[in-house]
DNA sequence: AAATCGGGGTT
DNA sequence: AACCCAGATTT
C-alpha cells in the first residue's frame, strides 16, 4: 500500500524528496496548465465561487460560455441577489442540476445579508452558505483567498489514489482515510499549498485522466505507485449504474427545458413528454415545484 | 453509506 | 450504451 520511499528514510531526505515531487508538479502546471478565465489575475472571489459551483459535476468546456455571460450580467453577489429567479434559471441553461442555480442565488443573498456583500473568508463561514460543501469551501479558500486548504475533487482523488496508493481508481465514497491522505500530501507552506492544489487538480484533468491516462507526460511517473505496479486495471463495476434514459432526472430536465424555452406552459402539453407514463410526468412536475424550480398558477406552470 | 439530482461529449 | 465530469444535500 504505502509507497516504497515511506520505508525508514531519514526525515530530512524524505522531506527533500517530497519537495522535489511537489516542485515537479507545480513546474508542470506552469508549463501545461490551461489558461482558464477564472484563473486570471484580478478575478473576484465571487467570480471564482460562481465558477466552482458551475463546475460541480459539469465539465469545464461546458461551463466556460455560461460563466462569461453570468459574470457579465451579475458581477457582484448583490446583482445576482436582485435578479429575477426565472432569468437566473434561463441563464443557467443546460449546465445540469438546476438546483445549483437556485442555491447560488440563495448564496448571493446570504452573502449580501450576512457578509455585507463580500465573499466571507474561512471554510466554516463558506460552508454555511447554500450550495457550498466541503470541496467548494476549500477551493474558494485556496483559489480565491489564497489560503491553505485541503482541496479534494475528483481529479485530486484519482491522482492520489494512483500515485500514492497504487490503485487504478479511488473508492466510490470519500472516506476519512482519503481526507487524511490529502491532508498529508498538502505542502505545509501556504503559497506552495495553493499551487499544489491547482496543479494536482489540473494533472488529473489533463494527464492522470480517468479513461486513458497519459503517463508518459506525467511529472510523477518515476515515483507513481500505480505505474510501478504495472498500471493494474480497475475491477469491473460491482453494480451497473442507473441508466439515465427513462429516469425522473431525465424527465425533470425535459420539463425544465420547456419552461426555459417558453417561460411557462399549460400542464396538459407537458404530459406529451411521456405519453406512456403520465404518473411519471406528474411526479416530476410536483418535485420541481417542491424544489422551487417551477411554480403553478392555475392550469399553467412557469419558472419561479 | 447510499440515493438523488442533468446533460452531453467521449469511448 | 456506458462512462465520466473542479459535488451538495438528504435520508
Amino acid at each position: 500500500m504505502a509507497p516504497a520511499r515511506a520505508v525508514v528514510v531519514p526525515a530530512d531526505r524524505t522531506a527533500r524528496a517530497e519537495d522535489r515531487e511537489i516542485d515537479a508538479v507545480i513546474a508542470w502546471f506552469a508549463d501545461e496548465g490551461r489558461d482558464l478565465p477564472w484563473r486570471h489575475e484580478g478575478v473576484s472571489a465571487w467570480a471564482i465561487l460562481v465558477s466552482e459551483v458551475m463546475l460541480q459535476q459539469t465539465p469545464v468546456v461546458r461551463v466556460l460560455p455560461r460563466w462569461r455571460e453570468w459574470m457579465e450580467r451579475w458581477p457582484e453577489p448583490a446583482d445576482l441577489a436582485d435578479a429575477p429567479t426565472a432569468e437566473v434559471l434561463r441563464c443557467w441553461d443546460r449546465l445540469g442540476y438546476p438546483r445549483r442555480a437556485l442555491r447560488l442565488q440563495e448564496c448571493a443573498r446570504a452573502i449580501v445579508r450576512e457578509h455585507g456583500g463580500r465573499v466571507p473568508h474561512g471554510e466554516e463561514a463558506l460552508r454555511a452558505l447554500p450550495g457550498i460543501g466541503e470541496y467548494t469551501a476549500a477551493a474558494v479558500t485556496a483559489f480565491a483567498h489564497h489560503g491553505r486548504a485541503v482541496v479534494v475533487d475528483t481529479n485530486i482523488r484519482r491522482v492520489l489514489a494512483r500515485s500514492v496508493l497504487g490503485r487504478p481508481v479511488p473508492d466510490r465514497s470519500y472516506s476519512a482515510a482519503e481526507r487524511a491522505l490529502a491532508t498529508r500530501s498538502l505542502p505545509a507552506e501556504q503559497g506552495r499549498s495553493v499551487a499544489w492544489n491547482q496543479a494536482v487538480m489540473e494533472l488529473g484533468a489533463l494527464v492522470c485522466t480517468a479513461r486513458s491516462p497519459r503517463c508518459e507526460l506525467c511529472p510523477l511517473k518515476a515515483q507513481c505507485a500505480w505505474v510501478a505496479a504495472g498500471r493494474p486495471a480497475a475491477e469491473e463495476g460491482s453494480r451497473p449504474r442507473q441508466a439515465f434514459e427513462g429516469t425522473d432526472r431525465q424527465m425533470r430536465g425535459k420539463i425544465m427545458a420547456v419552461l426555459r424555452q417558453d417561460g411557462s406552459s399549460r400542464e396538459a402539453p407537458l404530459f406529451a413528454l411521456d405519453a406512456e407514463d403520465p404518473a411519471r410526468v406528474r411526479r416530476c412536475l410536483e418535485s420541481l415545484i417542491t424544489d422551487g424550480l417551477a411554480v403553478r398558477n392555475g392550469a399553467e406552470v412557469r419558472l419561479p
